[in-house]
DNA sequence: ATGCCCTTGTAACAAGGA
């Protein structure tokens, strides 16, 4: 079975693109993040087309998040028990099972700068992420992917000296990660298809990305089952290419991984 | 060439992103 993460910056402006990377890389479960729709905005006739059942949650013009199956799209949760707001809820996260896999689209917030009531909000969040994921991981297979706005080395970011007294880099913001990974989530890392290092966003200006000039913020997390059935980890920065792509690659997962049947 | 901000909402900018 394939899984992907990816932030589309916009599901419509990117719909042509999101559609062709389906139809070619025919993921059997997509998490989406910064879809910019309200959930009866998304464009799930389009995608339904392509044999996917969505399940969104958006709020306008910002955030917005989503999980597109072809493998059943069950127990579909919006947020998360305890999740804070800024002050009310955001579309943020998003929760589905998908061949026996507990699939969670993640956005965390970008916390903009470490003397913002934002990064305090973007601690807390994280916080409640992992007590949510708690019951998950007890539950059975968990994957935790997207977007989560922390690189969580100084080799995750193209120049951690540009960076120093910024968000993204910081270590609460790398402790809060840390701490969802000892739950007992294992860091699948995407091979780099080109350089020697797995970024997954690169800003717009100023050709960061042809010089390679990126950061490793788009992460899969997953249980120890799942992580030890990942055949291959890949950033298809092919989707960064080009006219109109979003500003984030997508992670590409294979797994051998059969699905648990129906109860005898 | 992969190529030098983008998206949305609202009215020429404002706000957010990271």
């Amino acid at each position: 079975m394939r899984f992907a993460t990816w932030n589309v910056n916009s599901v419509k402006a990117r719909l042509p693109r999101l559609l062709d990377w389906l139809a070619g890389t025919a993921p059997d479960v997509l998490c989406l993040q910064e879809t910019k729709v309200p959930a009866d905005g998304f464009p799930a006739a389009e995608v339904q087309a392509l044999g996917y059942d969505v399940a969104a949650y958006g709020q306008g013009r910002w955030n917005g998040v989503a999980v597109l199956s072809r493998v059943g799209l069950d127990d579909v949760r919006l947020g998360f028990p305890g999740e804070p707001g800024y002050p009310d809820p955001e579309a943020r996260a998003i929760s589905a099972t998908c061949a026996g896999i507990r699939f969670t689209s993640i956005y965390v917030p970008n916390g903009r700068t470490p003397d913002d009531p934002h990064y305090t909000y973007k601690l807390a969040w994280l916080a409640a992420l992992r007590d949510a994921l708690a019951a998950d991981v007890a539950a059975g297979p968990t994957v935790a992917a997207g977007d989560f706005n922390v690189a969580p080395t100084d080799d995750d970011v193209w120049d951690p000296r540009l960076f120093a007294d910024s968000t993204h880099v910081t270590p609460p913001e790398r402790a809060a990660l840390a701490a969802v990974r000892a739950l007992g989530l294992r860091d699948i890392v995407g091979r780099p298809l080109k350089g020697d290092r797995p970024f997954t966003y690169w800003d717009y200006r100023a050709g960061m990305f042809h010089q390679n000039k990126g950061m490793r913020i788009d992460l899969v997390y997953a249980t120890e089952d799942v992580a030890g059935a990942v055949r291959d980890a890949v950033i298809d920065r092919e989707a960064r290419k080009g006219k109109g792509p979003s500003d984030h690659a997508p992670i590409v997962v294979d797994l051998d991984w059969t699905a648990p049947g129906p109860a005898a």
